[in-house]
Formats: C-alpha cells, structure tokens, sequence
DNA sequence: TCTTATT
C-alpha cells in the first residue's frame, strides 16, 4: 500500500496531476529541458545551497512522473536547488528515478528519513528510494555476502557484520517468491569497515545448509555487472557455451552472426553513419571484447589471426559460415571452418529501432535504411554529439557495397527479446532486427539454422524479409 | 551467490 500523494504532496498534488504523462520530451532535449533547476520564485533572488548540500538518489519513480509532478513531493522538505529525472541519453527514456539536491542540508536529511522506504508510488512494486547518490559516497564500500542460510534475514547479516563499523544499509536478496536467494549486500560508511568486515569473516564459517563457507568481498562494480549481464545472455544464446556442442549448428551459426554484428557495428558507428542506439550497442560489444582478450570470458569472441575452430565449439552442420568482414580488430570466425573454404560474406545491414513490432504500412524498415544512407557523410546529427567522444575520430572506413541484399536474400527476424530484464540489453539486442546476405542460398540456409531458435522463453522466427513492394496484410 | 535505476 502506499501513502496517498496529496498528503505527502502537501496537498498541492492530486491523483489528476499525478497521472499527468510526461512523455511530451524529445530524446534531443531530455535532460536540461525537463530539468527542475534552481527553484522559481522571485527571479531577483540567486539560487543558492549549502556548501555541503547532499544531492540524492531517488528511485523508484513511476515512468510517467516527470520533474513537475515530483516536485511538490520533495518541496515539502524544503526547498529544491536541482531536480532532475534521469533519462537515457540516447532514447530519452525515463530510467524510474532521478536526482535531487535542496538548498539545504537539513532539507536532504528530512526528506531521506521521511521517505526513503516509507512509501510506495503507484503502480511501483518497492518503495521509493531516497539517499544520498553515489556520487556522495567516499569509496568502495558495500559488500556482497554469499553462501549464506537461505532462513537468514536481514538482523541476522546485521548482528553478523555491525562489529566492524556502521551498517547503512543491508539488504537480503529475495527472488520473486520472497524466499532469500542466500546472498545480501552490505554497504558499510566506509571503505575502510567494509575492508575489516573482509578480513574478519570471509570464508570465516559455513552456514548450516550452505554448500561452502562464507563470501564476504566487495560487490560488483557496475561494469562487471554489466559484463554478467551481457555473459549471461551470450550463454543464453550459446555463443561462448562451451555447452552449445549439442546445439550443434545453431549455437555456432549464433554466434557467427554476432560477430558479424560486433564487427559491422563497430565499423559503422566508427564511420558515424549509424544511429545512436547501435553505436551505443557497438561500444557495449566492443568493452565486451575487450574483457575477452583479459580472459574474463570464453575463447570464441576472442579475434583470431587465422586459426581453426574454438575448442568446444562444433562446427555448424549448415553448409557454410559466413566470411567476416574483418575490422576494428574482429576477425570474426576463422576464414576456413570444419575445412570448408570461407563462403560468401554475410552482412547485417538493416537497422531498426524495435524490431518486435510489425513492420507495417509506414514500413520504418526502409525508413531505417533511408536513414543510413541519409547520413552518409561524416557530419554528425547536432543532437547526437554525444556520439563523437565514445568515436573521437571517425575513421573513413565504410565497406561500399554494404546495404540491403539482393531481392531475397533479406531476413527480418522476429520475437527478439525485448525486455533482457534491463534497457541497456534491449538496447544492445534492439539493432540486431535485419540480417541480409549476398546470396539466396545462404538466406534460406539461416532461416533453415534459425528460425525457432530459443532464447529465454522465446523463439525466434526468421523469415524473408517482404519486398519493398510488397502488401502487408498484417 | 551480485538488486531497482546513479547524470
């Protein structure tokens, strides 16, 4: 249950303004537009904070809540310097929370103990987050605990860890169910306490039940998170799996078309011919190969210099797989596979931005390409300067030839995840909506190797992309 | 056995 807003709102918001939509913000002006900055009022005066205001980290903010309808949530606590949603810098997706810094300290320390899991806002599912951001904070400081008894709560972990310093915050893992996945975070105040909690009790004792005794390190990193996340889903999709052998073709036709996706993006957006959204994509992959080449993840994805197939990986029963089109370091597969000369050249040219839907009478699949070809020159969109420092120097290399295939040699491929549990996976799977190839052949060899390819509780369908002439009675 | 997000 929560707390109706008009109490907490001071009675300046009802539930008409509350469900006011935010979505009137363009991806080009998010940001700054929406920004609630240095409270209005009287213009003469000059916004001032505290020299040691505390900016906070709200979370769990519903997505059709924008700065004006969170403001006079917070203005009860005094008054705001900077509001800010935070948004995606590329889609200007709301991200469910934001920033906000009062012109005085005391202001942040009401509001955070007045709200800070004491309320849910509707339609949310846990209760908003208000603390200091980690911007705030001084260090490393919070701690994964693992192996512990799943009947273990949070006073246990607590009565565990307070002797070695002030306990902000500890929080038990809990799957949907609610039953405890064996694992907490402890965030300590300082680096410092959270390094003698360490010391003290990693691999300390064993729990009753717990299959090893207990970890105690330093939480991941929201690189490494992300490097989890985007592992997990390559495993989901068996490309670095060493358990893909039984997938047989599928698992290493997969992971081929990764790697063309990999290498193609990353020339592309290099190039600054392609949309945002996959040169965020191409820069996921390209910190992902990069992780390979420290070994934090399996062989395949590491570039080779010509050599044989990855151990553990069979070789696809399909005819062929595809060529690579080697650049920025990705050789792809090596040029000869299971013996077989190197085949034709495979590439993905299409991108569109949400793949899942139909691509019905407006056909935003040729608008995709017209929007390729359109900026194909080396100036960048204004809105998109962003862009030039992930690339700061472009180099001019676009391979000529890749656009759309011949007439049947275009695959669209539906029922890609959409939701991978966060937006930056969407955002990397987005761009992989089209797949074209030189030759007709090789197009049906693909939809015969892919289509009804499970990933996660889906399967893909893989068909021939409709001619552009094409009815579409959908 | 690494969350619900951190400009």
């Amino acid at each position: 249950m929560y707390i109706k807003m008009a109490t907490l709102a001071n009675g300046q918001a009802d539930n008409a303004s509350l469900s006011t939509s935010g979505l009137g913000s363009s991806p080009g002006s998010a940001g700054h537009m929406n920004g609630l900055s240095h409270s209005p009022g009287n213009p003469s005066t000059i916004p001032m904070k505290d020299h040691d205001a505390i900016k906070l980290f709200i979370g769990q903010i519903p997505r059709n809540l924008d700065e004006k309808d969170l403001k006079p949530l917070f203005e009860e606590f005094g008054k705001i310097y900077e509001l800010t949603v935070l948004k995606d810098r590329f889609t200007g997706m709301h991200k469910g929370c934001a920033f906000l810094t009062y012109c005085e300290r005391e202001s942040a320390l009401k509001a955070q103990s007045a709200l800070h899991e004491q309320k849910t806002l509707p339609g949310m599912n846990r209760p908003i987050q208000v603390k200091p951001a980690d911007s705030e904070s001084r260090g490393d400081r919070k701690l994964f605990v693992g192996m512990l008894n799943k009947q273990q709560s949070e006073d246990d972990v607590r009565r565990l860890f307070e002797a070695f310093g002030n306990i902000e915050e500890c929080t038990i893992l809990r799957g949907p169910d609610g039953n405890s996945k064996g694992c907490a975070f402890v965030k300590y105040s300082s680096h410092a306490e959270a390094q003698a909690a360490i010391n003290a009790l990693h691999g300390s004792q064993t729990m009753p039940g717990a299959s090893s005794s207990l970890v105690v390190k330093f939480a991941d990193t929201d690189k490494e998170r992300t490097m989890r996340r985007m592992q997990q889903m390559a495993g989901q999709m068996g490309m670095f799996n060493p358990m893909a052998i039984p997938f047989g073709a599928y698992g290493a036709y997969a992971q081929a078309l990764m790697q063309q996706q990999a290498a193609l993006m990353a020339s592309v957006a290099q190039g600054g011919y392609l949309n945002p959204m996959a040169a965020f994509a191409a820069a996921q992959m390209q910190q992902m190969a990069a992780l390979n080449m420290n070994g934090l993840a399996a062989a395949p994805m590491t570039p080779t210099s010509g050599g044989s197939t990855p151990p553990g990986i069979t070789a696809p029963a399909v005819p062929s797989i595809p060529s690579p089109i080697g650049v920025n370091g990705f050789t792809g597969l090596p040029p000869q596979a299971n013996g077989q000369p190197a085949a034709e050249a495979v590439f993905a040219n299409g991108i569109h931005p949400y793949p899942a839907q139909s691509p019905t009478a407006a056909d935003p699949l040729q608008q995709a390409y017209a929007g390729v070809q359109q900026y194909a020159g080396p100036a960048y969109p204004a809105a998109y300067g962003q862009i030039s420092q992930a690339f700061p120097q472009p180099p001019p290399m676009i391979p000529q030839q890749q656009r759309e295939g011949p007439e049947g040699c275009n695959l669209f491929i539906y029922h890609l995840p959409q939701e991978f549990g966060d937006a930056e996976l969407m955002q990397m799977f987005l761009p992989f909506g089209f797949v074209s190839f030189d030759n007709p052949a090789s197009a049906q060899t693909a939809i015969q190797a892919m289509n009804g390819f499970q990933i996660g509780m889906k399967r893909l369908k893989v068909q021939l992309k409709r001619p552009k002439d094409a009815n579409r009675p959908y």
